[in-house]
DNA sequence: TCTCACACGC
DNA sequence: GACGTACGTGTGAGAT
């Protein structure tokens, strides 16, 4: 092999197409098709193709139920397993690629994918050809000549291992072609090809090295000893025979192709681009270097507009669509560069200098009664804020929507959107605008069509994401809870957070004088000036020169995490220096120095941004800055909750905050009666789980039971593996899986629910909270553990966080309506995932404690009572 | 500009 | 029996 000129390479589609299925767990695009294979099978092809050059190429698939095989033998391949629909249904997509790819594929009649590659093969194998054959199928073997090699995939879809002649024999002790006489004795189960019994691999071997063949082995019979085998050979000697014929690879199957036509030129990319932004190979894409740019510039459809100098009352029709466009990240105070709607009148490019001095606009922008279909209305809304403008009237948005509908899609641009409705096509807006240091905005016109684009499609899309709400029964999630919570976060997000600069700022200029101090004490310790803020600098210090014991490695190194550092305390005296070193140094850069770098200069106010399309779990998140991970456990730490204080000096900041509310939930999703009782009786929950776990009574519950099982129902609440406990309890992880065997069956209605919701996940794919939130997980069939046994976790564990966040969320949107309707000054100004803080001044205090308590309790109605601490102060801090 | 290790909250 | 194990955000270090 090697310096020859032509080179074919011939792939058992379905062999590798099944392969690719099973190694890979069932990925979906965003049209819920299965792609795994496809993308396993893509991957093999890319390879081959980079790795091996072909000059010639074909992909041969099984034709048929049955073969000229069955004639033979009609149980030929019985007792197989149906081809899972999941895979069947990826063929098609399969054949797509190869005619993509331009690779000839071909199947026939009555013969499988073996036959037509055999017969090529072999039309091949003369002298002047490299033949590679892929395959999964060890049967193949039997093809490999000096001019085949038959390439098997080991394990996953890329790790193979080529087989020549020599390795052939290396594997079986035996020839290529003898792999036959093998099957004959010993049978293949896969193929429900019978062999001899009592023959497995080891004896057909050894057989046919000493004899040379099947034939050879039934006339030398009685010299062989043994006398059962002796027996079963000639009792079965019909049966040896006809197993090596159904083993038998035809080499004359009746193609009609010759192996001149199997010529590969290799393939455009754009042709297969297309193909796999449908299936969703992003990775792919990008690997072949197929970002947007690099693709054709395809016809985009047609838009008419209208760019608009004057806006006319008959454009501003009920409802319409409504672009208000942002380039910054940032939409506090970020400039708009154009506005577009459309409607049934049609659709319209307006330049924001024009909008902002229209009255017309601006009064049925702030009209509650003209309809705005949008896009992340909560951008809009707090970016016209910041000009002066009132938004009103917002009845649909986009990312809402899909968000409900699919929290796991991410959908962040109208283009997305548009991508996977397959409506007129938005380009991205990185397209358009470009990214990093080189976003700018683009000519006139450009940025005119790109934004009525967006219009039409909000426009049209607004009737079909609706209707897959109502489908979903998720109408009432979407119009009385997402919707109306996205103005009252803009307005919390609009109001921002007062900080003392002063207070920041003199915290921070102590923490810098201890960490001098420690720094300096640290590296006299280490003898030796280092960046202690390294983690590679600092373990070479203290597992190399410092010779302490390296617990725990990372990719890169040693470890130097706390729980690491924690087992080393004692062992020297620098690591408890290190310790607080780390959790100054975290003080100083997150939360002083971070903090002070997004105070605004004028009014000394934070404005964060929740992210209310992210979580999984329907959870918020908080960004620049997360003002959901302001320190509190640590009272170094703590004290940063000093300078959070009320825009009013005369006013307070109240925080008030659900008691248990995952354990309430999960209480009363899964009635277990011990759970419950624990709430209605208004016991330590983490009391009553010890009691019940330990069987024991409450005075007998020491704190380390205690300590045990606020653990568990941290990570029942977390949904956290066995081994996530054995880490935060530091026991074996077989200690903390019993730990939790013991738990539940001392709560079986939990049990009992956790079983529920997976069987639910397996059943309907996704799970859902009170509130008909949902989480797809696709997973959850996997046959990759790692990844089922996430998704399982998940299953349990979302509904219990995701209903949680139903509440909270349903509180704050209540909460914003009650202090309209009570007249209070007060202002809700953040949320932390089971509490809400306000500021409010003095006098309200007392009656927004009481609104604050009922409203939060009475969210929703549970079997066991919601409760919630309230608590008030200057600060942050002293609102504990 | 990206990835990694680490650390903060719930 | 191994797999790598709640979610989110932000930081500094170090490689690119």
């Amino acid at each position: 092999m090697g310096n020859k000129t032509k080179k074919l390479v011939l792939i058992d589609g379905n062999s590798i197409a099944y392969r690719a299925f099973f190694a890979l767990p069932l990925l979906n695009n965003d049209k819920g098709i299965y792609t795994n294979a496809v993308y396993g099978f893509t991957q093999m092809l890319l390879k081959i193709l980079e790795d091996e050059k072909p000059t010639h190429m074909l992909v041969a698939f099984d034709a048929g139920k049955t073969t000229f095989r069955h004639k033979t033998f009609v149980e030929y391949k019985g007792g197989r397993q149906k081809t899972p629909p999941e895979l069947s249904e990826q063929f098609p997509f399969i054949r797509q690629l190869l005619d993509a790819f331009k690779i000839k594929r071909y199947e026939l009649e009555n013969y499988e994918a073996d036959d037509i590659i055999g017969t090529l093969a072999s039309q091949a194998a003369e002298g002047e050809w490299d033949v590679k054959v892929f395959t999964g199928d060890k049967d193949l073997l039997q093809l490999v000549t000096p001019d085949v090699e038959v390439v098997l995939t080991r394990k996953g879809i890329t790790e193979v291992e080529a087989y020549t002649v020599e390795q052939v024999n290396e594997r079986y002790g035996i020839t290529p072609e003898q792999i036959i006489d093998m099957k004959g004795l010993m049978g293949d189960p896969s193929d429900n090809i019978p062999g001899v019994p009592g023959v497995g691999e080891k004896t057909a071997i050894k057989l046919i090295k000493q004899y040379g063949s099947v034939e050879n082995v039934l006339e030398a019979i009685g010299e062989i000893s043994g006398a059962k085998l002796k027996e079963r050979l000639s009792e079965n000697k019909e049966q040896a025979l006809m197993s090596k014929d159904l083993a038998t690879i035809t080499k004359e199957a009746p193609i009609d192709l010759g192996i001149d036509d199997t010529t590969y030129e290799g393939f455009e990319t754009a042709s297969v681009f297309p193909l796999f932004k449908e299936l969703g190979f992003q990775s792919l894409l990008d690997r072949l270097g197929g970002d947007e740019a690099a693709l054709p510039d395809t016809e985009k459809e047609e838009l008419s507009f209208q760019r608009v100098s004057i806006i006319e009352p008959n454009m501003l029709k009920n409802p319409s669509s409504l672009v208000i466009e942002t380039l910054t990240e940032d939409y506090h105070k970020a400039d708009i560069h154009g506005v577009a709607l459309s409607n049934e009148s049609g659709t319209y490019y307006v330049p924001y200098d024009i909008a902002k001095e229209s009255e017309t606009f601006k009064n049925w922008l702030q009209d509650k009664d003209q309809k705005k279909i949008m896009f992340d209305a909560k951008r809009a809304h707090v970016a016209l804020k910041g000009q002066g403008l009132d938004l009103n009237g917002i009845e649909f948005d986009l990312q809402l929507a899909s968000y409900l509908l699919n929290p796991s899609e991410s959908l962040d641009e109208i283009a997305d959107i548009a991508k996977q409705y397959g409506t007129l096509t938005v380009d991205s807006n990185e397209k358009v605008y470009g990214k990093g240091a080189k976003k700018k905005l683009p000519e006139d016109d450009v940025l005119a069509e790109h934004l009525s684009r967006k219009a039409y499609t909000t426009f049209t899309l607004k009737d079909v994401m609706a209707e897959k709400l109502q489908e979903n029964e998720q109408s009432n999630l979407f119009y009385d809870l997402e919707l109306p919570l996205s103005l009252v976060l803009a307005k919390m997000e609009e109001t921002g957070v007062k900080v003392k600069v002063d207070t920041l700022k003199k915290m921070g200029t102590d923490l810098e004088g201890q960490l001098t101090t420690l720094e300096k004490e640290i590296h006299e310790l280490a003898g030796v000036t280092f960046n202690i803020n390294s983690p590679k600098q600092l373990g070479e210090i203290l597992f190399e020169k410092l010779s302490l014991p390296a617990v725990k490695k990372t990719k890169t190194g040693y470890s130097t995490s706390v729980d690491v550092l924690e087992k080393l305390e004692g062992k020297h005296e620098i690591i408890n220096k290190i310790l607080i070193y780390r959790q100054l140094g975290k003080l100083r850069s997150t939360y002083i120095e971070g903090l002070l770098k997004v105070v605004h200069e004028d009014t000394d106010k934070i404005h964060t941004r929740f992210n209310q399309v992210l979580a999984q779990t329907g959870r918020l998140s908080s960004i620049d800055p997360n003002l959901q991970n302001i320190p509190i456990r640590l009272e170094a730490g703590r004290k940063i909750r000093h300078a959070f204080v009320a825009s009013n000096p005369e006013w307070k900041i109240l925080a008030a905050d659900y008691s248990q509310i995952e354990l309430r939930v999960l209480a009363h999703i899964s009635q277990d009666d011990n759970l419950m009782e624990a709430f209605q009786k208004e016991m330590d929950v983490h009391t009553k789980t010890a009691m019940d776990v330990f069987h024991v009574d409450e005075q007998e519950v020491t704190s380390e039971m205690r300590r045990h099982a606020k653990a568990v129902n941290f990570g029942i609440v977390y949904g956290i593996s066995d081994y996530g406990l054995s880490q935060s309890l530091g026991i074996t992880r077989k200690e903390a899986g019993e730990f939790i065997k013991t738990y539940l069956e001392s709560f079986p209605g939990v049990q009992q629910y956790m079983k529920d919701s997976i069987t639910e996940a397996k059943q309907n794919g996704y799970v859902s909270t009170l509130l008909h939130r949902r989480r797809y997980l696709p997973e959850i069939n996997s046959r990759n553990f790692n990844l089922r046994s996430f998704a399982e976790r998940t299953a349990m564990n979302t509904p219990i966080q995701g209903t949680a966040a139903d509440i909270i969320k349903k509180a704050m949107v209540d909460m914003d309506q009650r202090l309209i309707e009570e007249k209070l000054e007060a202002k809700m100004l953040l949320t932390v995932h089971d509490e809400l803080i306000f500021e409010a001044p003095e006098q309200e205090i007392a009656k927004l404690k009481k609104l604050v308590c009922e409203v939060m309790e009475q969210a929703v109605q549970l079997d066991v009572p919601l409760k919630v601490d309230v608590s008030w102060g200057d600060s942050w801090f002293e609102a504990k």
